[in-house]
DNA sequence: TGTACATCAGTGAACGCGCGTTCACTGATGTAC
DNA sequence: TGTACATCAGTGAACGCGCGTTCACTGATGTAC
C-alpha cells in the first residue's frame, strides 16, 4: 500500500540507521537486505524503493556515518573524545562505535562507489581533526592522522582479542600515548 | 583416490597457504571452500579430510600468519619493516601482506575460536617487538603496541582510501611518526 | 466540500545463484602374509 | 620379491539454506475536477 511521504522519508532513515548499526556489528557481507528492512519495520521489497543496491546503501552509510564522527570533533573535547575511544566499553559496542574501526577493512575489499564515499569523508574528518592540534614541529595535519591511526589501530587490535586482559593493556598504552597517564 | 601422505600433506599446506592470501584480500566471507580448495588444487570435498570446518581453518590460518609475522621481527631491522609496512605497495597487496591489518576486522565479528587462536598469535607477536625497543620512560611493551597501533591503523585507513594522494599522506606522516623523516 | 482516479510505497512470491557441509563412491597406496 | 586386500585421500553429486534482486499486485494517498 502506499505511505504518507513522511513516513516514507521516516523509513528510508530507518533503513540508513539500521544498516549502519548492523554493518558496524557483522560487516558489510555479513548483513542481509532482509536483515536491514526487518530491523527498520519493512519487507525486502520495500528497500529498493528507497536505494538502487546494496552497495549504493554501503556508500551512502559510510558518508554518513563518517560525516557524524567530523561534526562530533566540533562539538566534543579531544580528551574526552580519546577516552571515550579507546575504553572497554567501546570495544565491545561495535554496532554504536567508530564506523572508521568496524569498517575500514570492509571498504578496502569493497567497490569503488564505496571507497569513493570513504575517501571524501574521511578528508573531512582528517580537516576537523587537524583543526584542533596546536602548533608544532611537525604539520597539525600530520599529527592528526599519525594520532587518528594509533586510535583506530589499538581499538581494531582490542577488537580482536579474546584475552580481557591483553584487550585493556592495548587501549590503555594508547591511551596514554595519546593524552598521556593519569587517564584511568 | 588415494594419495601418498607426503603429497596429503602438501596439499593441506596448500589449502593453507590458498586460504591465508585469499582471506587476507577479500576476508573470511568473501572466500568460499571451493575458492580455497581450487586454488590449491583439489576439489572442495577433499578440504574436509584436512579440516574441520571453515572456522577450524580461519583459526590455524591466522596462528600460521601472525606467528611468521613474530618469527620476521627477529629477522628483519626494524626501520626497513616499518618501511615496508608503510609503503604503497605493502597498502595495494592485501594478500601477501599484515594479517593482521588485514583480518583484525574479522576476527573481531568471528567466533571466539578464531579470536583465541588471534590473541595468542598476537601475545608472541607483542613480545617479539617489545624485545627489540630500547630502554626509556614508558615500558616497551607499551611502546610496541603503540606503534604497531600505528603502523595497523595507517593502513587501514591507506587501504581503504580511493584517493592514492590521501592514501600516501597516510602512510608517509606515519612512517615519519615512526621512524623520523628521510625515509623517502 | 465531495468524488473519481492516477500514483506509487510497500508486500511477498519467485528468480537464479552460491554457500558450507555431507556422503557414497573410486582407486592408488601401503601393509600383512 | 610377489600377491591379496584394507585403508583412506580425493571426487563430485546432492543436501538445505540464505542471498540480492525483480516484479505483479495491493490499497492508502493525494490531486484534479
Amino acid at each position: 500500500m502506499k505511505t504518507t511521504k513522511e513516513a516514507s522519508a521516516h523509513h528510508r532513515a530507518a533503513l540508513l540507521e539500521a544498516a549502519s548499526g548492523l554493518f558496524r556489528e557483522r560487516g558489510f557481507e555479513g548483513v542481509s537486505i532482509a536483515d536491514i528492512a526487518a530491523a527498520a519495520g519493512l519487507t525486502h521489497g520495500a528497500f529498493y524503493t528507497h536505494f538502487a543496491s546494496k552497495e549504493a546503501l554501503c556508500a551512502e552509510v559510510v558518508e554518513q556515518a563518517i560525516g557524524e564522527m567530523a561534526a562530533r570533533v566540533k562539538r566534543v573535547k579531544r580528551r574526552e573524545r580519546v577516552e571515550f575511544y579507546l575504553s572497554a566499553g567501546h570495544a565491545k559496542d561495535r554496532a554504536g562505535g567508530c564506523a572508521l574501526a568496524a569498517l575500514s577493512g570492509d571498504v578496502a575489499r569493497g567497490r569503488r562507489k564505496v571507497r569513493v564515499a570513504f575517501s571524501g569523508a574521511l578528508e573531512c574528518l582528517i580537516d576537523a581533526l587537524a583543526q584542533e592540534e596546536s602548533a608544532g614541529a611537525t604539520p597539525a595535519r600530520d599529527r592528526a592522522i599519525v594520532a587518528m591511526a594509533t586510535r583506530l589501530g589499538a581499538l581494531a587490535l582490542a577488537r580482536a582479542t579474546a584475552d580481557p586482559k591483553l584487550r585493556d593493556e592495548i587501549l590503555t598504552a594508547a591511551r596514554h600515548a595519546l593524552i598521556g597517564p593519569g587517564s584511568g
